[in-house]
Formats: structure tokens, C-alpha cells, sequence
DNA sequence: CCCACGACCTGTGGGC
DNA sequence: TGCCCACAGGTCGTGG
């Protein structure tokens, strides 16, 4: 489910319910996600103030008033969802209301102001963990991680010199997050399409006034999916229950078959496997 | 270094 | 309707 701007759009719902607040309960339905859950979670967590809630690639990092961060990563199909007390306006979200999806609903954080967070994951990819905050960058998650896309250290010159030499193709060179942290499968294809870029052909041999739209043409398509609350497929919402809708300016994702939108281009989006994965495309334009 | 592939785990949608 | 297969937003490890 969530890449970059869905994790983004996670972290900016559950920012105002969990910035500031004590965790009064906290309940872990199993002992594992991914990975076993620290044999202290429970324990460490109660009692805890989140200070602040933010976001490193894909990872949302609640940093506490303790020494450890709880870190947290949505796999494919991980899902936050807020009820309160007193969630009048919004439907489906009381905690009198049915769970929806009791049999995934896996940790539950509940605050002293009342407020109930959820996670959800059907597939269990996704894993939290508490992570030492003076040794964080030290940590195999985060020590090789590339550059935040949207931050200023992301820049062309970094780009050409990651690209330089490779034959590796572009696609599976930004799905890599040692360099670029957050892409994912949608927003790769997405972001070499508006640049008109081959996902194929070696990273190296990509024509430098293409190369010098990518970092431009990736920092767009983040930015207007944060906008648009971020894609909605299967199963991703906001922390509301609220559909993302960016799924709806997809230019080649889930478009195997539809005519390329890029101007002037003729080419139909075409869907190919690279390194096991689908890579849709338009192979009129992106040569 | 590059790539293909399988694993993790569960659900869903399409084809027959 | 039911069954089976392909595939799904992410990582991680192995082996050629």
C-alpha cells in the first residue's frame, strides 16, 4: 500500500491525535507483525508521551519521551485508523461501531485523552520496533538510506552521479532506497513516464536533458500525491477512513492497455515484469 | 555488481 | 457458484 506519500499522509492524520499525547494503553493482539515485536513493547510504550510524529522514507518514527523511538513501517497492506470518544463526524469511526476488520486489527494505541489508534495488516508485511534515538542512524534500517526525494540533498548532480556508469535500469535503480528513500512501485513508473524515461535501458546511458527532468518530475508527482491524500487501490485510507485519490492522475499505473497521457504522445501503457514486478509504461515515449 | 527468483502472508479478482 | 491461478503499494536473502 503505502509508499511515500501514503506514509506521508498517515503521519500528517495521525500527527494532531498522537503529537503532545500520553499513551495510557497499549495492546499488541499478537506478538508479531513482520518481525517478533520487542518482548518489551507493551511495557515500554504505557506511560509514554509521543513528542513527535515524522516520517524517514517509509518509516513513521513517533519519538517519545524515553530513550527508544517507536518505529513503524506499513509493509504492503498496513493500515492506521482513529476513533475517539466523541467522533461524531465521522461515521464508522466510533468505538461502539463494529470493527470492520477485527481479525487484523493487530496493536491498539489508546491515549489519555480517549483517542484510539489501530493498526491493521492483513499480509503482516509491515513490523514496528523501538530504536534507540542517540544511535537511530547507526541502525542497519536507516544507516544506508538515500536522500528524502523532496528535500534539497536530492538534486540532479546526485542523480548523475548515481547514474553514471550503471547498466542497471532506471526502474530498479529507484526502487533501491540507498538512492532515493520512499519511491515505490507506483510513483517509480510514474515519475520515468513524465520524464520519458525507458525503464529498461541502462540507467547510464540516459540522455542528460531526460535525466535533468527526473528529479523535478519525481518531486512533482510526490507532491501532488501528498496533496491528494495519496492512492487509494485495494485498501490504503487516511487515518479517517477517508480515500486518497490520486489513483485517479495515474499516468501509467493499473493503465496496461490506455493511451499514454503525456502531450503529443500516441503510445498505449504497456505492463512488463522487471526484477519481479510490474512495470507499466509507454513504449512510445519512453525510450 | 547485476539480476532472477523465492520467501514472508493474506486477500481479491479474473478466467474457466 | 466454485475453484485455481496470478497478482498486490515492500523488503530481504540466496545463488548464478
Amino acid at each position: 500500500m503505502p509508499e511515500l506519500p501514503e506514509v506521508e499522509t498517515v503521519r500528517g492524520g495521525l500527527a494532531p491525535v498522537l503529537e503532545g499525547h500520553r499513551l495510557a494503553r497499549v495492546e499488541a493482539r499478537r506478538p508479531d507483525l513482520r518481525f517478533p515485536l520487542p518482548p518489551n513493547f507493551v511495557q515500554f510504550l504505557t506511560g509514554a508521551t509521543i513528542t513527535k510524529l515524522e516520517r524517514r522514507a517509509k518509516y513513521l518514527l513517533a519519538r517519545l519521551d524515553r530513550e527508544d523511538t517507536l518505529v513503524m513501517h506499513l509493509g504492503m497492506s498496513g493500515r492506521f485508523e482513529i476513533s475517539r470518544p466523541d467522533g461524531a463526524s465521522r461515521p464508522g469511526q466510533f468505538h461502539s461501531a463494529p470493527d470492520p476488520d477485527p481479525k487484523h486489527a493487530h496493536i491498539v494505541f489508546e491515549t489519555e485523552a480517549g483517542t484510539r489508534v489501530t493498526y491493521y495488516d492483513p499480509r503482516r508485511f509491515g513490523y514496528m520496533a523501538l530504536i534507540n534515538t542517540a544511535t537511530f542512524d547507526l541502525h542497519p534500517w536507516f544507516a544506508a538510506l538515500g536522500p528524502e526525494p523532496l528535500s534539497a540533498a536530492f538534486d540532479v548532480e546526485r542523480l548523475r552521479t548515481t547514474f553514471a556508469g550503471r547498466k542497471q535500469g532506471p526502474k530498479t535503480l529507484l526502487l533501491d532506497q540507498r538512492v532515493v528513500a520512499g519511491l515505490g512501485n507506483i510513483y517509480v513508473c510514474e515519475a520515468l513516464n513524465r520524464a520519458r524515461i525507458s525503464p529498461f535501458k541502462p540507467a547510464g546511458g540516459v540522455p542528460a536533458a531526460r535525466l535533468a527532468r527526473l528529479v523535478p518530475e519525481i518531486k512533482a508527482v510526490l507532491a501532488e500525491a501528498i496533496q491528494a491524500g495519496g492512492s487509494t487501490l485495494r485498501d490504503f485510507a487516511q487515518t479517517d477512513g477517508a480515500l486518497g485519490y490520486f489513483q485517479h492522475r495515474f499516468r501509467t499505473y493499473d493503465r496496461e492497455g490506455q493511451p499514454c497521457r503525456n502531450d503529443g504522445c500516441t503510445g498505449v501503457i504497456d505492463r512488463k515484469l522487471q526484477a519481479g514486478r510490474s512495470t507499466f509504461y509507454c513504449p512510445v515515449c519512453q525510450k
